[in-house]
DNA sequence: TTTATATTTGGCAATAATACCAAATATAAA
DNA sequence: TTTATATTTGGTATTATTGCCAAATATAAA
């Protein structure tokens, strides 16, 4: 078991971790935008939005641009909502029918590794 | 936006952040094994292993029985593992190809929410 | 230039996560 | 029973994360 990759994957999900984190990649699945809405959407300091996207920058799943004053974020890993997708079936049923909301059809379609 | 649900959500991949936790659980997704296994396979304390596993239990994504003097856990969501595979895309190509490895073949089968 | 806007960085206090040890519990074997 | 095995819990020191403030930087506007 290859502890380095293992690492750099627990990494990107720790990066995920963290509710405005979660917030900001869900909104930028939908476009993306300033740090100054992404500072409206989660109601924080703006240098502790900027320091969220840091992190999800240094694990890749987000890009930016500048765009004048304006810094401009993106989200790099659209499958990323596949993920955040099955999350919410985990939530939304989470005591019941535990293999069924997101198991096999969604495996047989994987392939990768 | 539902910060409960967020909030949940983001539990779920915090549980996912951690070297050993995510180790654990892909470990569990060839079968369900025993906690003195994991306790092998993550070298690390007995007792730490068993909260991490406790971590993953309270999040819902693993389950237990008891059989005899041992615990046998499973994993209780298998999507985690298209996740997991995905993650690894994200690793092996974080610099080129951003949207390529993970992106549009894979959402088009989403349709979950 | 000077000033304003947008953002990042550095510093730091408060909080949370981690890992170990020791002790508790629960089952099975002797 | 007593003893051994498997596991969880409690306690605690160490380390990491978080979030704010203040200061720095970078672009644009006046």
């Amino acid at each position: 078991m290859d502890m380095d990759i293992i690492e750099a994957k627990a990494n990107i999900f720790k990066a995920l971790g963290h509710p405005s984190r979660l917030a900001i990649v869900e909104k930028l699945a939908e476009g993306e935008c300033c740090v100054c809405e992404l500072v409206e959407l989660v109601g924080a300091d703006f240098s502790t939005v900027s320091k969220h996207l840091a992190v999800l920058k240094d694990v890749g799943i987000v890009d930016f641009t500048r765009d004048g004053q304006k810094m401009i974020y993106r989200l790099k890993v659209p499958c990323l909502l596949r993920f955040i997708d099955c999350i919410d079936n985990v939530i939304n049923r989470n005591d019941s029918n535990e293999t069924r909301a997101c198991g096999a059809e969604t495996l047989q379609t994987a392939g990768s590794k």
